[in-house]
This record gives C-alpha cells, structure tokens and sequence, in this order.
DNA sequence: TTAGGGTTAG
C-alpha cells in the first residue's frame, strides 16, 4: 500500500483529487509518520495550488512529526516550482524550531524568495544566517542574495556583498549592471561593464541585455543601438531577449531601417513565436509610424497574445486610427479574449487624446462591469476626458475613486487633476491639488501655470514660475507658453517682452513657433499690429498657421484691413480648408462695409465647399451632458429655454441693455440680426442650465469657438440677474461672470 | 542541482 500510495503521488500527471484520496488514506492507515510519504503529499498540493499558506503551517506541525532536511528541501522546491513563495518561506521558517540547520543548497531558492516577494526582512535574517554560516561565501548564495537586495531597491547593500566577493562571475556581474540599469543609474552600469572586461570575465548575452535596457530605459536610444552594433561586431547572436531589449530605442529613433534589419533577422532565428519579440516589434513599427508593417506582424502572429495587443493597439491610436483601434478592442473583446487594465488603459486614453471624450468615460464604466481593476495609469488617462468636456461632476467622482483606491500621492493623477479642475472653471480646487501634491514635477507646474494663464490670471502665473524656480525646478519650453500667454491674455507687453528676452539668456531655451504666436498675439491684441508684424518679419524660421492666425485675429478685433489683407495671403496657403480664416477676413470686410469684398470671400468659401464651422456649447446638468448647435431647435427644452430668454432681454432691456448687433456680420436687418444672436450656442446653454439646476449653483460652459461681444455682455447681465456665477470656457480662455462682471476685465 | 536579462497603457 505504501509503494502504491507513494508512486501515484510521485507521478507528474497526479490530481488534485487523487492527491485528497491518497490524504484520507494516509489519515486512515495512520502513515503520517512517514517522511517521504507526507512531503511527496505536501508537495502535491503545492503543485495543484491548493493549500494556503495557515493550512501548511498546520498540516508541518501536526503530521511532520519527524522530519529531515531532505523532507524540507523536497518541499521547498516544490513550492518554488509552483511559485508557492510564501510557502517556502513559510517551510524555511520551520526549520530551526526543529533543530535542523539549512544547508547552502536550499539558500538561493529561499533568497529568490524573499526577492520575489520583496520580503526584505526575512531576507535579511537569511543574510545573518549565510553570513554566520560562512555560506555568504558561496559564489551562488551571495549573488542570491545580491539579487534580493537589487529587487528590494536596496542598491547599496547589493554593492557592499558585490564589493566583498572573493570572486566574481559573469552572473553576478550581470545582476549588478542590471540591477543599477533598472533604477536609471547609467553611469555605474556603464562603470561596471567596463570594468568587468578589465577583470578578464567576459560578458554574455545576458549582461549585454542588462546594458541595453538601462539605456534604452533612460533616454540614451543612441547609445542602446549603437551597443547592439558594437556587440553584433564582436560576434554575439542576439536572441528574443536582446530583441526586444533594443526595439524601444529603434522605435524611439524611429530608425526603420534597423527595425527592418532587426526584423529580418528575428524571422530567421525563429524569434518571432517569443511574444515579447512580437509586441516589441508591433510597438517599433506603431512608433516609426509604419502602420503597414505593423499589421502584418500583427497578422502573422498565430495566436493573438494579450502584450502584442496592447502594442498594437497603441500603435494605431498613435498613428490616429482610433477607430481601427476601437473595432480591434471590440471584435476582440466580443470573441471573449480576456482583455487587461493595459488594454482598457490603452483604448481609453486614445479616445480622451483624440476628442472621444463621452467614450472613454463609458469604457471606464464597462471595464469594471467586466470587472477590470483601473490602475493608477488608468486614472491619469481617463481625467482629461472630463476637463475636455467640461464635465466637473464626472472629474470629481473619479478624483473620489482614485482617493478610495488609495492612489493620492501619484504625480502623473495629480498633474491630471489640476489640469481637469483648471479646464472645469475650478482654478481654487485646481490650486488645492497642487498644494496636496508631496513632489510636483515639471509637468505639475506647468498644469497649475497653465491652469492659471487660462483663467487669465497673469499675476498668479508669474508668481508660480517664481514659486517654481526657488524650488529648484528648472522651466521648459511650455512654462514659457504659459506665462507668455498669460501675459497676452492681460495685455501685459512690458513684463512679456522681460520673459521672453530672459528664455535664451537665462534659461537657454530658443523661442519657438508658440512663443512667437503668444508675441504676436500680445503686441497685436493692444493694438500694436505693426510691432507684432516686425516680430514676425525677424522670426528665424518660416512662421506656422497659427503665428498668422494671431496676427489676423487681432487685425479683426482693430478692424485693421491692410495687415488682415496680407496675413491672411500667407494664412490662406497654409490652411485652406480652415473656414475659421475666411470668416476672420470677410468680417474685417463686412466691418467696414465693404460687402462685395465680404461676398468674396463668401464666395471663395462656397467654391472650396467650406462652410462657416457651426458654432455649438457644452453644458453638464448633473450627470448629463447636453450640446446645444446654434440656431439647433432640437433640443427637447428649447421652448422653455427662448421663452425664459425672452423674459430676460425684456429685463436687461429695461436696465439699458442694447444688442450688439455689430457682431452679427452678414448683410441681414436689424431685426433679424438680433434674432440670430439669440440663437448663439452659449447663451442657449447657459439658460438651459438655469432652469435645469437649483438656484444659486455656478454653471459652466464650453464653446468651440471664441466668445462673441454680445454673448459676453448678455451672460454677464444674466450672472448679476439671477445671482449665479457663470464659467465660459472658449477656445481662447476663461471668462468667470458674477455680479455682472467678467474675469477678463472684457479683454479677450 | 540551487544564481543573471525582455514587450505592451499615462
């Protein structure tokens, strides 16, 4: 019965079933007291997963009356096999109890343990022992142990065991340069490699592979491809693992012709059944933007693996195919392939990258309904959906969910949320996030600048650049964005002229287009036109739209025909299909009466088939939010919303306010002209927000195009009027109305 | 019978 017994446990294909059969046999026949018979039976249940860690600490005490090291090393192999690790600890932690002292061979498994698991205690009581031992001088269990500190972040422990080593392989040398490779210490990876040949160990495949990750991982893609030439001179085989070690930094160079030679090479050595070579390759072609080539290594694949899914679907969010990118995730998902928080990750931020605002905050409600985990990247993706639309009430309820799920301290949310309350009308609570943060990096300052110079506040953006320099952060391009265009915003041209002048002198950062754009935008809106010219007439490069853009929209506002004429010359190239620049013209027309010019235009916008992009605002009431087109008579409220518009121009009528029809631009009556600005997309959603919403609640708008004179004047008078404050967001900036008056100071 | 390396989401 015994042999029977012990030969079904042994056996590689036993169950868990004849595992609990052999069990109750084993309880009944009293054989317990067999060594052998009980660990092959621990071990079987380590193998079929099925005991916990309290269980096994039960069933070593209760049944392993007397067992010997043997019985223990079996286990804990076992355990290790089955990635039970904390049954190996669990295991190594009976041992001494029982009088019975590990030998060197069980060391490395229980170490590696202790790595994995990041158990940097119990680690290091398994130190003290090696090192009582005299075992820390065998070569394997010192690396072990080196292993465990690196994994465990704890690099200059790692050092001091490396540095105490009588000698050192190339495994252990490997595990060190890997180990500071991983943690973006470059320079010591560096240092080591060298000095590892000058020692005489030569370096393998493995070592190689550690290098080319920790370039490649901290920026140096130069140096990555350059090392992989170096070691395919030198006569090395690169195998999937140093293939997909490299293919970040070919893709980040965006160097075809070494991923198309890297490519090649990996169909020939059979490399391309190893998917992590697949998703590296999918993800190089996604990044040189070779879409073609990507699909067909997607194509090719036999059977589609969650990595290179995710990689490809990135590659074509990154490529703009959103939708291919949709209809993949979809197709995929209906066939019941289980998708993970990287999947659901990857489509939702392409849709919140790319205007797909209301689906990504759906994808996030069904990824949970699949019950998908979001992480603390899902959250950052997902936020600016909400800042996008204006929709504060959904910003707020994922800011809670991220706070409930204990991620508060990431900077990458963080930054998100200043950005999405900023965005929202909410610059206090955009502050607050800031204030909250434990370590704001640059992009978080840049969030709450940004934040600032969008709600026009120039004084609070310039003293956070302060704020930020004495903290030692050093400014980038887009802070210079930020405080230029807050500058701009408050026609502050003294103090933006300082900033501007002080980028290269002070900060070694050469002005690009958009600084030249914010230049030009502050000279042009205080009505120096022509000095705004000058600027763009010395620009060192050839300027873009949008320089030419700032310089026509302002020669709008001071109805200056002569340089509107030859910005839009240059502007008219450069975007032909912009009916935005068109329109900008033929009001300069229409302003000055010149209705045959203005017809001409018109016309010129007819034969390009453009028309005048519809005009349409945003507006969250409670968890809905509802898009209003100008002149639109769908929405369902529109009776009430004209009827309560009405009661409130007789009001403001009565307190002396006269439509500013100069701002409906076409040849029509007066009549009319007052009709159609009724009909203005910001001041439907602002009514309907009033007789949706309890009184005294701030409202918030968005509009896709810039706020028009009357809009401004009438939602100011309806702010003072019916005691709300009112947040406008345009295209341009912020206007926060309460009591009758805008934050603007009414420039804009 | 034990030690070292890899891809994909912000």
């Amino acid at each position: 019965m015994f042999h029977v017994l012990s030969q079904c446990l042994s056996s590689p294909t036993a169950t868990l079933s004849q595992a609990r059969q052999a069990h109750a046999l084993i309880l009944k026949l009293n054989l317990f007291s067999d060594t052998h018979l009980t660990t092959t039976l621990l071990s079987l249940y380590a193998n079929t997963h099925s005991l916990s860690t309290p269980q096994l600490s039960l069933t070593l005490s209760s049944h392993l009356p007397h067992p010997t090291l043997f019985s223990f090393s079996s286990l804990i192999q076992a355990f290790a096999r089955s990635s039970h690790f904390p049954h190996v600890l669990t295991a190594f932690s009976h041992l001494a109890p029982r009088g019975l002292v590990s030998d060197a061979f069980l060391l490395p498994t229980t170490i590696k343990s202790c790595a994995i698991l990041r158990a940097l205690n119990q680690g290091q009581q398994v130190h003290a022992f090696a090192l009582a031992s005299g075992f820390v001088l065998d070569s394997i269990v010192a690396s072990s142990l080196i292993q465990m500190y690196l994994k465990c972040d704890r690099i200059v422990d790692a050092r001091k065991l490396f540095d105490r080593m009588p000698e050192r392989d190339v495994v252990v040398w490997s595990a060190m340069i890997a180990g500071y490779s991983r943690l973006g210490l470059v320079d010591e990876a560096r240092g080591l490699f060298g000095e590892m040949r000058s020692c005489g160990v030569e370096p393998n495949l493995v070592t190689w592979n550690g290098m080319l990750v920790g370039l490649g991982n901290n920026g140096l893609y130069d140096e990555a491809v350059g090392m992989f030439r170096v070691m395919l001179l030198e006569g090395f085989l690169p195998d999937g693992s140093t293939v997909s070690c490299v293919l970040p930094s070919v893709g980040c160079l965006e160097d075809v012709v070494m991923g198309s030679q890297v490519h090649g090479y990996g169909i020939k050595q059979g490399l391309l059944c190893d998917k992590f070579v697949v998703s590296a390759m999918l993800d190089m072609y996604g990044k040189c933007g070779c879409v073609k080539e990507m699909s067909r290594v997607f194509d090719e694949v036999e059977e589609v693996e969650i990595g290179s899914l995710n990689a490809f679907l990135t590659g074509l969010s990154r490529n703009g195919m959103v939708d291919s990118a949709l209809e993949v995730f979809n197709r995929l998902k209906d066939q019941k392939m289980e998708l993970n928080v990287v999947t659901w990750t990857s489509v939702i931020a392409s849709c919140s990258q790319n205007g797909k605002d209301f689906e990504a905050l759906e994808l996030f409600r069904d990824m949970q309904a699949y019950g998908v985990e979001p992480n603390a990247v899902t959250i950052p993706s997902l936020i600016p959906a909400c800042g996008n639309i204006s929709a504060l009430t959904h910003g707020k309820e994922i800011h809670c969910f991220s706070l409930r799920k204990g991620i508060f301290d990431d900077v990458y949310v963080g930054s998100a949320l200043i950005d999405m309350y900023a965005k929202c009308g909410r610059i206090q609570l955009a502050r607050r996030c800031f204030n909250n943060m434990l370590a704001p990096n640059l992009v978080s300052w840049n969030a709450v600048m940004s934040g600032y110079a969008m709600h026009g506040k120039a004084k609070e953006t310039m003293e956070m650049f302060h704020m930020m320099q004495q903290s030692g952060q050093k400014p980038d391009s887009i802070t210079f964005t930020c405080v230029l265009s807050a500058c701009a915003q408050n026609g502050l041209t003294e103090e933006g002229w300082h900033y501007y002048n002080s980028m290269s002198k002070e900060h070694g950062i050469e002005p690009k287009m958009e600084h030249y754009a914010c230049m030009v935008t502050l000279l042009s809106r205080v009505g120096k036109l022509e000095e705004a010219y000058s600027i763009i007439k010395e620009m060192p490069f050839e300027p873009d739209a949008c320089v030419w853009g700032a310089l026509l929209s302002s020669c709008r506002v001071h109805n200056n025909l002569s340089l509107g004429e030859i910005a839009a010359e240059k502007l008219f190239p450069l975007e032909p299909a912009n009916p935005g620049n068109y329109v900008l013209l033929s009001n300069i027309y229409a302003s000055k009466g010149l209705w045959d010019e203005e017809n001409r235009i018109r016309e010129m916008m007819k034969s390009k088939g453009l028309r005048k992009n519809p005009g349409y605002s945003w507006i969250e009431v409670g968890h809905k939010v509802h898009m209003l087109l100008a002149g639109d008579q769908s929405h369902p409220q529109m009776k009430d919303i004209l009827e309560k518009l009405d009661k409130l121009n007789m009001e403001m009528k009565k307190s002396g306010y006269l439509p500013k029809t100069n701002f409906v631009l076409q040849d029509v009556e007066e009549q009319d002209k007052e009709q159609i600005l009724c009909g203005h997309s910001e001041k439907l959603a602002v009514v309907l927000g009033l007789l949706n919403t309890s009184p005294g609640q701030p409202l918030q708008v968005i509009k896709n195009l810039r706020i028009c004179d009357d809009c401004h004047a009438v939602i100011k008078a309806i702010s003072r009027l019916e005691g709300r404050e009112i947040y406008i967001r345009d295209t341009n900036r912020f206007h926060h109305m309460k009591d009758g008056v805008c934050s603007c100071g009414d420039f804009w």
